[in-house]
RNA sequence: GGGAGCAUAGCUCAGCUGGGAGAGCACCUGCCUUACAAGCAGGGGGUCACAGGUUCGAGCCCUGUUGUUCCCACCA
């Protein structure tokens, strides 16, 4: 940094070239060392087809602070970056471009379809990460993985073979979740519920004797086509000669029977529930333990099939209509009532979920979820914030065998081979030559892919290499912190743990890290459809990363929402202005910078803020580092905004300047120039992890010699810092210098207009210590301190340790100065009475800590002292 | 139907194991003081949603109420 460096911090000039730089000196891998401990975050997947978003910012922020702040406190840190192929979200974004040039997956087969996806995934794969890049996070690049790479997917082979063959993975005919749009089955964490204003309609079920009807409500009319009974409950007393009967089904006039079971509640709608097993999760059960035939009377993409004669053909809403009008005019529809409901949609496309039968892999989740819940129970694994350990807990409990098998094409191709003669079924690594059951030659692989989240799911080790014995899984397993928000809790952080505890039988990391969501600034999601997105890249160009990666942090609180204010992204670039501004006039006032980490040699000439700002800074690194350490990283990051704007920039370097600006005391200057560098060297590496781009900026442009700050260590408590009596007696200045400031602005005395200042204390050791200060920053012509003072005409400042006089006879109201001292007075007085109240109770006295209670004796000292200057000042009047 | 979060200054939010309430923005007053007007100095503004309880002491712990957001759940 030479001396005519910018006035106003441009962060655009450096923030791109420090980043090459980093890489280039190749500070992103980990560096490990004899006995050294490691630290490692696996950077939660971003999908291939998306773009950098608020979410992913906060995400990689809070990442990236917590593997620079352990990377400088002396750990082997290995962040791994990479990107997933989302199956659904690519698949359906690519069947989307195929629109546009007119061609249909089915039309170009599914070769050409993956040659067309991969060309897809080498076209954008790489955008979201390069927009990783701009935002500091420092991730070994070296080790990036994709979840398709090779090693991923055999570590998706060989867990499928093995959850196979320990007859935990089993194919089989069952209800699942059917997306019309996406055309694949989906998980049940798949699916979101909303609540629906949707309608029952209680339709007439005519006996088949005709001797009469049942009265049957629902809120699906079209899934009539696929009953196969009418079940009312064993113990009801309406329907219980029925049970037996046959009704017709009405338009198809098929026969079906009046079954009993308990799964039916008496008291809600009519008391007969229509069972469509192929079309509903209940129903399902219910056909099963009554043997029913399921028909499935639904098409992939939802429209009716030939078993919903007359309506093939028609979509299922289409079908829904006309069923309805049919039923009208036959006079079947007994009435309809307005109904709320819940119903599941597609969380990728948003389209109604059809339940319906089909042939699924799933994976039995009974013995995998025990060991799961163990490792939270036990806290071998802990969610920060706590709270998130229930949800967890609640789904893992409650959890349903998980549907595995997709009916898409981009995704892990599932390692099942079916004999076409002899339909056994073989699971394996590579294509079987025949059949160990038939010998027979026709085989053919499974057509269905894996549910995306079951390779994500083994992301924490699959991307150090396992299940290859590597180096670096035997060096970074398990890992240390997934950081993730709140909604990927079921999807994925789940799902890692239970994978992870049952193949590697290792838990995955010891800390889950949750977040919550960026909203905007009406606290709404942030969503395309809305058009409210706020694309981080936009921000960073207009403000830096630095500022944005500190409003994404500052003042936060973690697993909350929050929402995204660009005035906070303002005010985090001025912040950084400010650091910048203070290096500025730091180094145009030092003659050589050197970095010294000793500050010994200066103690002799210190100054009384000398002790103090080296104290507070104390405090400050203790501070920081434990927050950092807890997680509070909101925290951390304001006492850091605190002190470098309020402690250090507003009260330190304003006094320094005296001294440096004079050559009265050249070793006074010298320690006030050692410790401004000090102190600027300490908020540097303090703040890096927060502010990577402008602390390496100022940093490598103060000490040319040093390496980058990236590498530097992580500043540390020091007891000979501490200095409390010395800090504490700065604070009488301080306090006195504000309450002169205060009362001249309160007086109208300009800034410029300089005053006598008579200062009475029984501090007068101390006062007299720093009397340059009051002339400096309290606008003293000339200062006098002694024990008491006789002046007329005077306002005066009282605190708890002086009374300060200020002789400006025409601008003394003496009537208007009464009532504001007897305010004081008030004020004073009350403060006593509190104080010492609670001083007489001798259950206080008792029972609260005597830290407690010498701290409320010291204030009640303090008050006592400043009634007897408000009294004298009174008198004075 | 279960569970969780939130409710603190006009707005957005912090508030560490309980010890007389904080920041940023906005507002008012005065300053272009040679690091910074993206700034400096000073100021106003709060029954910490409500009601009980525990405690010497509650924004913080407990119970209930209200409002609000979210998650989970097979009531057709």
């Amino acid at each position: 940094m030479n001396k005519n460096i910018d006035k106003v911090y441009n962060p655009k000039n450096f923030e791109n070239k420090i980043y090459k730089k980093w890489i280039e000196d190749n500070l992103f891998s980990p560096n490990i060392g004899e006995g050294k401990e490691t630290y490692t975050i696996v950077m939660p997947p971003p999908n291939i087809t998306g773009q950098l978003h608020m979410g992913h910012a906060l995400d990689n922020t809070l990442q990236d602070i917590l593997i620079r702040f352990k990377r400088m406190t002396g750990f082997s840190t290995l962040w791994i970056p990479g990107t997933d192929h989302a199956s659904i979200a690519t698949e359906a974004k690519i069947v989307e471009d195929m629109k546009k040039d007119g061609i249909t997956k089915d039309s170009i087969g599914r070769d050409a379809f993956l040659e067309r996806a991969w060309r897809w995934k080498e076209k954008f794969g790489n955008k979201i990460t390069s927009q990783l890049k701009k935002l500091g996070a420092s991730c070994d690049w070296k080790r990036e993985k994709f979840t398709l790479d090779e090693g991923c997917s055999q570590a998706v082979n060989k867990v499928f073979i093995d959850l196979f063959n320990k007859g935990l993975i089993y194919r089989g005919e069952k209800i699942i979740n059917w997306c019309t749009t996406c055309k694949t089955s989906i998980s049940d964490a798949e699916v979101e519920h909303t609540e629906n204003n949707g309608q029952f309609w209680h339709i007439k079920y005519i006996f088949s004797d005709k001797s009469g009807f049942l009265e049957v409500a629902t809120t699906r009319p079209e899934t009539l086509l696929g009953d196969t009974a009418i079940a009312v409950h064993p113990d009801d007393k309406r329907y219980s000669h029925l049970i037996g009967k046959t009704v017709l089904i009405p338009i198809i006039n098929k026969q079906i029977p009046i079954i009993s079971d308990t799964y039916v509640e008496m008291d809600f709608g009519t008391g007969c529930v229509k069972i469509t097993p192929a079309h509903d999760i209940n129903d399902f059960e219910v056909g099963l333990r009554h043997n029913l035939p399921i028909i499935n009377i639904m098409n992939d993409d939802g429209s009716i099939n030939e078993n919903g004669a007359p309506y093939t053909g028609l979509d299922r809403y289409e079908c829904r209509k006309e069923l309805l009008k049919h039923l009208k005019e036959k006079n079947l529809i007994l009435k309809t009532k307005d109904h709320k409901n819940n119903i599941g949609s597609c969380y990728r496309c948003d389209t109604i979920i059809e339940p319906r039968v089909s042939k699924q892999w799933f994976l039995k989740m009974k013995s995998l979820a025990k060991p799961a819940i163990k490792s939270i129970e036990n806290k071998d694994i802990k969610f920060v914030p706590e709270r998130f350990s229930k949800t967890y807990l609640h789904w893992m409990e409650n959890i349903r065998d998980w549907c595995i098998s997709r009916q898409l094409w981009w995704g892990h191709r599932i390692p099942a081979y079916h004999c076409l003669d002899c339909k056994e079924i073989l699971v394996s690594q590579n294509n079987p030559l025949f059949c160990i059951s038939c010998k027979s030659t026709n085989i053919q692989q499974d057509k269905d892919t894996l549910d995306t989240w079951f390779s994500s799911g083994l992301w924490p080790f699959s991307t150090l290499g396992w299940p290859e014995t590597s180096k670096d899984f035997k060096t970074f397993f398990p890992t240390n912190t997934l950081v993730t928000g709140y909604d990927i809790i079921f999807f994925w952080v789940a799902r890692m743990i239970f994978l992870s505890l049952n193949q590697t039988k290792i838990i995955p990391f010891n800390t889950v890290f949750i977040h919550g969501m960026v909203r905007d600034n009406q606290g709404r999601k942030m969503s395309k459809s809305l058009g409210n997105g706020i694309d981080p890249l936009d921000i960073i160009d207009e403000y830096g990363a630095d500022a944005l990666r500190f409003t994404l942090t500052n003042g936060t609180s973690s697993g909350n929402d929050m929402r995204f204010v660009e005035e906070k992204v303002k005010s985090s670039r001025n912040f950084a202005n400010k650091l910048w501004n203070a290096t500025r006039f730091i180094i145009m006032n030092i003659d050589t910078i050197e970095n010294k980490n000793d500050l010994s040699d200066d103690i002799p000439n210190f100054a009384p803020e000398d002790f103090w700002i080296l104290s507070k800074y104390n405090s400050l690194v203790q501070q920081v580092t434990e927050n950092l350490e807890n997680f509070e990283l909101g925290v951390a990051s304001s006492n850091l905004y605190d002190f470098i704007w309020d402690i250090f920039c507003d009260w330190y370097i304003e006094i320094s300047k005296s001294r440096i600006q004079s050559s009265d005391n050249p070793k006074s200057k010298k320690t006030a120039q050692n410790i401004l560098i000090f102190i600027l060297s300490g908020i540097l590496k303090l703040l890096h992890p927060f502010m990577p781009f402008i602390t390496e900026e100022i940093w490598s442009s103060i000490f040319a010699d040093e390496k980058s700050i990236m590498i530097q260590n992580f500043p540390n408590t020091d007891s000979s810092l501490a200095f409390e009596k010395e800090e504490k007696e700065f604070e009488y200045i301080i306090d006195t210098i504000r309450g002169i400031r205060n009362i001249r602005s309160e007086m109208d005395i300009k800034s410029s207009k300089k005053t006598n200042i008579y200062i009475s204390t029984i501090h007068q050791e101390i006062f007299e210590k720093s009397i340059n200060l009051f002339k400096l920053l309290a606008g003293g012509e000339s200062i006098e301190i002694s024990e008491k003072f006789n002046i007329l005409d005077c306002v005066s400042v009282v605190t708890n340790s002086s009374i300060v006089l200020i002789p400006i006879k025409q601008l003394v109201d003496k009537e208007k100065e009464k009532i504001r001292l007897e305010k004081e007075l008030d004020i004073c007085l009350k403060d006593i009475k509190f104080l010492s109240n609670k001083l007489d109770n001798p259950t206080f006295l008792d029972k609260a800590p005597e830290k407690i209670v010498n701290l409320e004796k010291d204030k009640l000292e303090k008050n006592q002292k400043l009634l007897e200057n408000i009294k004298e000042s009174l008198k004075k009047l």
